[in-house]
RNA sequence: GGGUAGGUGGCCGAGUGGUUAAAGGCGGCAGACUGUAAAUCUGCUCACGUAAGUGUACGAAGGUUCGAAUCCUUCCCUGCCCA
């Protein structure tokens, strides 16, 4: 259930409370991705302590380990990796773009060699609908193809044709299984695709509002567009998409782009931007991001972010540059925690000012900050 | 004291007459990353110069050669073995 509690005045940003199966989720929402059970060097309670309401895992991913056998033994996805929280799971579409070396496309679905061990695997609407049925989801995506950038528009015409033909097959097979999580009913949201044309992401958002489906995503974008085409797919999809539904942008974005994503009116985000990011030593801050590792902070005593989280909040940016240095696991998991506090911190924030009535002043505010200390920082 | 293996750019380590300012790794400096095949990948890293280029450089000094990190002589230093 998505309730409507509040619009912005200023966007057309929006705040909700979904219910699902494992909680509620306040949105606007950020959803960091545990993609194989995992977010990646943190730990559960790491996650309850950041606040976070819901985080992803993958269907590709988990159903080629551990796979769906000993899934289904060990009670789900839930009770597997101690997660009692909402969970959503990709629907494995996006692998078939990421790993498009190995993968062959199908009418019937994709053929794909696993990247462990090139065995052959097959995915379709209804594979895909029935391993998240395993997994027990609260949210499951309906198997979509993913186009790359730039397609020609018959390429992106036939392919989301055919992400619509899927999309009804997932709707039969879940109307035909109706698959659970944990004590409640799993809910299915439907992905728009169309590429860079603004027609056909209008006739696929028409094509799968017509499927009644619980929610919407937004496809086919974070596959190496220019950011406007981003912004543009977005802006093509979002009226065409019904209000009492949640509005799910995939794969996406950076601190501003998530502003201006919500002052379109979408209410959901994930992203492995934060928590990659981390790993590879950037932390975001209100002033843009910075490369911990650079020289410019081996004697800069203060937190990593005046608003960071207080367990990393006592920690220097001289120490936690030596840490990476170091190569300390501790500075991966510092900066993951740090970064993820950063992007659900902002998704609090844009929720109390779209409850003012005022996201749009915050929203300019915070990128003109973002963006003019980058060049100077 | 005798024998033996060596001394190469911040470190380790290739290279045994020209295509070598000298492989590769590490370290250092910077950058990329957007539904995670990512604790990954990319660039730069002797000096001066935007560059062409110039200058220095393979323990030291001399020599052979059109040409030497590579060959010869002497010296210095290090590891290992024997006394």
């Amino acid at each position: 259930m998505f309730e409507l509690l509040a619009k912005d005045g200023q966007t057309k940003a929006r705040l909700g409370r979904l219910t699902v199966a494992h909680g509620v989720v306040q949105t606007p929402i950020f959803m960091p991705v545990g993609t194989q059970g995992s977010v990646k060097t943190l730990h559960p309670d790491d996650l309850e302590n950041l606040g976070a309401q819901i985080i992803l895992g993958n269907t590709y991913h988990l159903n080629l380990r551990p796979g769906m056998d000993t899934m289904g033994k060990l009670g789900g996805l839930h009770k597997f990796t101690s997660w009692d929280k909402p969970i959503l799971t990709d629907s494995g579409g996006f692998q078939v773009w990421s790993l498009s070396k190995l993968n062959k496309i199908t009418e019937e679905g994709v053929e794909f060699a696993s990247h462990l061990d090139g065995t052959r695997m097959m995915l379709s609407p209804e594979i895909s609908m029935q391993i998240q049925a395993t997994l027990g989801s609260d949210i499951a995506m309906l198997f979509d193809e993913c186009p790359p950038y730039p397609s020609d528009k018959d390429y992106a015409a036939n392919s989301l044709a055919l992400t619509t033909r899927w999309g009804i097959r997932c709707k039969e097979w879940v109307e035909k299984n109706k698959p659970r999580s944990g004590d409640g009913r799993q809910m299915h949201f439907g992905i728009v695709q169309g590429s860079s044309y603004a027609d056909l992401r209008e006739q696929s958002a028409k094509e799968l509002v017509a499927l009644d489906l619980d929610g919407y995503a937004i496809g086919g974008i974070s596959v190496g567009e220019p950011e406007i085409e981003m912004m543009r797919a977005i802006e093509n999809a979002c009226p065409h998409l019904p209000e009492e539904k949640p509005r799910y942008a995939m794969g996406l974005g950076t601190p501003p782009q998530m502003l201006e994503m919500i002052a379109l009116g979408v209410d959901m985000f994930d992203c492995v931007m934060p928590t990659r990011i981390a790993r590879h030593g950037v932390v975001f801050t209100e002033d843009g991001p910075i490369h911990i590792k650079n020289k410019a902070y081996e004697l800069d005593e203060r937190p990593l972010t005046e608003g960071t989280h207080p367990s990393v909040a006592r920690f220097s940016r001289a120490y936690i540059r030596h840490l990476w240095r170091a190569k300390e696991m501790l500075a991966l998991r510092l900066l993951s925690f740090h970064n993820l506090h950063f992007y659900l911190q902002l998704m609090e924030q844009a929720r109390e000012a779209i409850a003012a009535g005022t996201f749009g002043d915050f929203k300019e505010k915070f990128i003109t900050r973002y963006n003019k200390n980058q060049k100077n920082k």
